[in-house]
DNA sequence: CGTGTGACGGCGC
DNA sequence: CGCGCCGCCACAC
């Protein structure tokens, strides 16, 4: 899989109500300094057939960075809508919200990493 | 081919 | 603490 497709794979995977962030989303498909480069990915994300849930990824911080991307419905009220409560484009308790792709994420189709050396 | 461009993150000051 | 620099890398042109 390329960088983009495991970058969707891996946010199609967040449950509603949860979120996780760039930086962990690029440690897990194996470029842990290509932060931005997912955010890059999310840019796109739009274009895609199948549903990708872009505003569940925010930065370290919880601040919701890639806000001014979004049509139509803003991401504080998409992220509202699931139940969070942010707060000056701050998701304050993102500790408890939090959904790391190590932890949840059991088993990655065979060629995911098939074109990276790890 | 070469280069510019980021929805980031870490580290130093 | 906050702020700013810089490494990062896939892609469009």
């Amino acid at each position: 899989m390329t960088f983009i497709e495991r970058v969707y794979y891996v946010v199609r995977l967040i449950p509603p109500s949860r979120v996780t962030t760039y930086g962990m989303i690029a440690k897990f498909v194996g470029t842990p300094k290509a932060s931005r480069m997912v955010g890059w990915a999310m840019n796109s994300s739009h274009k895609q057939e199948s549903f990708i849930p872009a505003h569940r990824v925010v930065n370290r911080n919880g601040l919701l960075t890639g806000k001014a991307h979004f049509k139509g419905k803003s991401m504080a009220s998409r992220l509202e809508k699931e139940g969070i409560v942010i707060e000056n484009d701050q998701i304050h308790n993102l500790t408890e919200l939090l959904w790391d792709p190590f932890i949840e994420i059991q088993e990655v189709p065979k060629d995911f990493y098939k074109n990276l050396d790890i």
